[in-house]
Parts: C-alpha cells; structure tokens; sequence
DNA sequence: GCCAACGTTGGC
DNA sequence: GCCAACGTTGGC
C-alpha cells in the first residue's frame, strides 16, 4: 500500500492514537476491488513510501478491520468528495490499517527492481499506478530476506 | 520539472 | 462504442 511520506508517512501511522489509521481516499476502481475482495482483518500489507527521493518499502502494517463505506464521499467539504458515490449503494470503500513495525531499513524500489525473482510483482509492473495490490507470499517472505 | 503511462470524461 | 482531450500518478 503507497503512501507519499510528505503526506502521511509510516512515522505518522506509527504516531497515530492507536496507531491506526483509516485508509480513505482510495479512487480507482481496480484498488478498490483489492480493499473489497482481498483485504481481511489481520493480513499484513507492507508500507511503501511513493512519489518521495528514495521510494520503497518502509514497514509491515496489519488491516484492523473489515472494509467498510468510504465516507469521505459523502463529504463535501472533504477532498475526497465523489457526487457519484450514492450512499445507499457506496461506490468506494476503507479499511483501517494498524502500524506493526518499521523494517531495518528502506528496501527501495531500485533494489527491488534489481531482483529478478520479483520481476513479476505487480508493484514493479511497468507503468503500474495502483496504490494498492497484491503481494504473494513468496514475494513477501522473498523481501523480508532482504531487510 | 519532465514526461510516460494510465484512468476518466464527454462529444459524437 | 470510439477516441481525443484532459487529469493524475510517480519515477527519474
């Protein structure tokens, strides 16, 4: 899961009261089917710091709850704001994340691209946008190695 | 700051 | 339904 650390970064999940965090905002359909039909109460998501100088893999953070309406688009004051999501039938949805510890260090998208065993994660894909995807447990375990 | 890649919008 | 125009993402 990306974030853009001058936005809010692994230390500001870490700082938060409960150190949790809901992960609103998320805007792209393909996203949201991950939050909707992946994501479960108690799967670990790695923390990976975007659009910064050295981006990379952060941190392990855990889903603490179930999906839920994003209601960020009910607001219209809120930068999130989407008229289109009806709230009888919620077009985009959350998940709260919990924070569950800093790696060692940054495994940096540089060094990730330069395992050919990780060639095939979806994070690494050209062109790849999502802020949130899938990571199969042997890429996961495969970077744990790293750290 | 540049720009490739991608998603969305809206005219037709 | 096509596709040009536009906006966004995010590495570099």
């Amino acid at each position: 899961m990306k974030s853009e650390p001058d936005l809010f970064g692994i230390d500001d999940l870490k700082n938060r009261p409960g150190r949790t965090e809901p992960w609103d905002g998320v805007r792209n359909y393909q996203a949201r089917n991950y939050i909707r039909d992946e994501l479960k109460k108690g799967d670990l998501a790695f923390f990976y710091h975007s659009n910064c100088k050295i981006p990379g893999i952060v941190g392990v953070m855990a889903v603490a709850d179930s999906p839920s309406p994003d209601t960020t688009a009910f607001n219209k004051s809120s930068k999130y704001y989407d008229p289109k999501s009806d709230p009888a039938s919620p077009r985009w949805l959350q998940v709260t994340m919990r924070y569950k510890r800093k790696l060692k260090r940054t495994i940096t998208l540089e060094e990730l691209r330069s395992h050919k065993v990780l060639g095939k994660m979806k994070l690494l894909q050209r062109g790849n946008r999502l802020s949130i995807m899938p990571v199969t447990s042997k890429e996961w375990e495969y970077i744990l190695t790293l750290e």
